[in-house]
DNA sequence: TGAGAGTGCAAACAGTGTTCGCGTTTCTGA
DNA sequence: TCAGAAACGCGAACACTGTTTGCACTCTCA
């Protein structure tokens, strides 16, 4: 089992998301096409393995970078943009099967492994800036809701909508970045990508801080 | 030619990217499998025609979304990315064929249509905001580089880096939000895409003022 | 009347995912 | 201990894929 989870990952390198051929994994793994039937339910399954797998990997890697970084909000914010953006560079064909375009022909299973990683992998994202908010650092932002929150899992049960958005806000100009260099879209700029990422993750905090109410009444 | 396009876009509508099969293209448009291979260089050259046409449609599509949005530069930005999300929302596999996960076996030629498309896709967002910097819309962004430039075709010539590296911000913060909506990755929040879009232009438009030397005196 | 270019396709080949039936091995429980 | 059950493994076959090859069948134009 898990020879020919390190078979898929070795031929999804080689070969790419969509191009995985059972029959190679097979090869790589010492089985049979048909004898892969036994342990994954034909492509999907071996498919849906990589991709929790993806998401368990992924999450981990963000996982140490915050525990690594400083303990503010803004040194937490550009260690995951930045981890975010080495992990997709490094393992693209992974990205590309959990984040990009769907694989044709495969739909996840509502029930499926897929479906839950996905928590796994946006929870760190979460709980940081959960941390922030629970800890005072996000005043103006309807603090009276959940001041003392805990640590949430779910973020749609524990944190205000305005916070919530910024958060989609905040994944998605990473996420952007990342896929638009991963593709090749910003070869016409020969940007710092880093820089950028910087700049995006500083920009998001001065917007929390101007919607705080002790800066609104400064003005 | 035309009938061999027009049953590409249908089966990619049927079947996605990359699950796209030569031989039914060549079914629904009434060619044997073999004959395609007079019009087209192969799943590759369909591919390939099919990619060319997808930037050619996105970018006039953006196109008439300025034209028919009001002159200033917010109006703009916000008919850019309505347009592209509506447009990514209402072609999904094109979308990802131009945009996303590279389709596995399939490398560009760098002298094929695919690259100088891209182009004449990207384009218009760059005449936008390269207009507004010309009309001196977004002052302290180094005006006097290009005051009474042209409207540019190529960003790296004309626009001076900084706008340039606002300009790739803006895009990577439509294209992350439409991704993740479009792959949904944002099912945890219920947003609204549209305000969220509408934030981020918002905001690009923010720090376009907070450079300007205008306002920083004015502080 | 040709010659040549363009058009079209059936047949074949290697590759793919998947199913089926058949053995072999391993474990379990009385 | 030892029969029965469960798990393991695989070869053969089927329907699909992209691609190449060779052979026809039009046209055009000199």
């Amino acid at each position: 089992m898990g020879k020919i989870k390190s078979a898929g990952l070795k031929e999804l390198r080689r070969t790419g998301a969509a191009g995985l051929s059972l029959r190679e994994v097979a090869k790589t793994a010492g089985i049979s096409p048909s004898g892969m039937y036994r342990y994954v339910d034909g492509r999907d399954g071996l498919l849906e393995l990589l991709i929790s797998d993806g998401f368990e990997a992924f999450g981990s890697a963000i996982d140490e970078a915050i525990k690594k970084a400083d303990n503010d909000l803004l040194s937490r914010l550009e260690a995951i943009a930045f981890t975010y953006r080495r992990w997709a560079l490094a393992n693209p064909d992974r990205f590309g099967l959990i984040l990009g375009t769907p694989v044709p022909g495969f739909h996840a299973r509502a029930d499926g492994p897929t479906v839950s990683s996905v928590f796994r992998f946006s929870e760190p994202m979460v709980r940081v800036v959960a941390a922030a908010y629970g800890a005072g650092e996000l005043v103006g932002l309807g603090a009276d809701v959940a001041q003392d929150a805990k640590v949430p899992l779910d973020p749609t049960t524990f944190l205000p909508e305005s916070l919530n958005e910024l958060l989609a806000r905040g994944w998605s100009r990473i996420h952007g970045l990342v896929s638009l260099e991963l593709y090749g879209h910003l070869a016409w700029g020969d940007f710092n990508v880093e820089r950028l990422l910087r700049a995006e993750m500083r920009s998001i905090m001065d917007e929390l801080s101007n919607a705080s109410p002790a800066n609104v009444k400064r003005k």
